[in-house]
DNA sequence: ACCTGAACACCGTTCAAGT
DNA sequence: ACCTGAACACCGTTCAAGT
């Protein structure tokens, strides 16, 4: 990659990261470009799609995940407060952006999306939660992270569309819990 | 409403159902009025929103909701089946076109919207379906109609996004239905 | 190899001119 | 009172011309 190239991409990440926090993940692409100081062309060339641009943000975004499955799995008290934990952490990181939920949720759905490999360490990170109640014998037969993914996705989805606050948010995430757990 | 504006409302309504059903509530307007005949002035006349217009297609909807909660209230069986078949009837209804999900249950926050009507009836109907699970001592304590609309809502806004098929949607549901029962 | 910016297509929205 | 359609703004996307 030449150096101008670097400093373009750089430049195009940094600032859409603001604009996507400002407007949400569905703000314009064009803007995003006028404030980089680039031309349209130039961020076509180096994103083709408005999901290889959102990939390259998630970039920091991927350990962040594991550090908050870190801090629920060390919760103490019973595996029902540990999964709430978790949900909420959950909702918190795909929820940063506007619009972030229903995008990466429906993402889990779709082998071909940019964003999938992302999708990939909020499962693994989930299953690594769901494992320790497994273990414990808190979990009921046959839930699979996948369809975790779904419900509280789909809870978030919800908040973030309909700008719900954490308070009326969390008995929800109560019901999902109690569904799963034995 | 004079003889020449009235058939342009209806013409307009019947081919938005036509255009909705193709391709969800987030098609052109423009092909809509194109479709109809009409300028795109005379379209923003009768619906000076896409909401206004959604909400004049919804019209024949509305009975359509109490009849299934009927249906599920004519339910034999345990109480977790009679609820369980009435998400399932609430995420058909909503589904019926693409995009309604998110539409129609981020609306129900929205003292605003157009389409607030047309929430309320599914609210009295689902209202309906969980006092009679309250009669039976069934149904958790404080659990609010409003909870149920977003937790199922979000489901079907998941499934919609993700084009997930009914039996994917209902171990999800089951979880829900679950978590809300005693 | 990469960038620029004009150009095109599409859509939503408004409004002056018409009947 | 209502309709028409031109006009404008905005956005995504492409590509020929430039360095």
């Amino acid at each position: 990659m030449r150096a101008d190239a670097k400093r373009n991409y750089d430049r195009i990440v940094e600032v859409a990261r603001e604009v996507f926090r400002e407007q949400g993940y569905d703000a314009s692409l064009d803007l995003v470009a006028k404030r980089a100081g680039v031309g349209p062309g130039t961020l076509y060339r180096h994103f083709p799609t408005r999901e290889n641009l959102i990939d390259a943000i998630m970039q920091s975004w991927v350990d962040r995940v594991d550090e908050a499955a870190d801090k629920a799995l060390a919760q103490e008290g019973p595996p029902r407060d540990l999964l709430l934990h978790w949900f909420e952490e959950y909702v918190a990181l795909i929820s940063l952006h506007k619009g972030g939920p229903a995008k990466i949720t429906s993402a889990m759905d779709d082998p071909a999306s940019p964003i999938r490999t992302k999708c990939e360490v909020l499962k693994t990170a989930g299953d690594r939660v769901l494992d320790w109640l497994r273990a414990e014998g808190a979990l009921r037969e046959g839930v699979e992270v996948t369809q975790v993914a779904r419900l509280v996705g789909g809870v978030a989805t919800v908040a973030d569309q309909g700008d719900l606050d954490p308070a009326t948010v969390r008995p929800l995430l109560e019901v999902v819990a109690d569904g799963l757990l034995v």
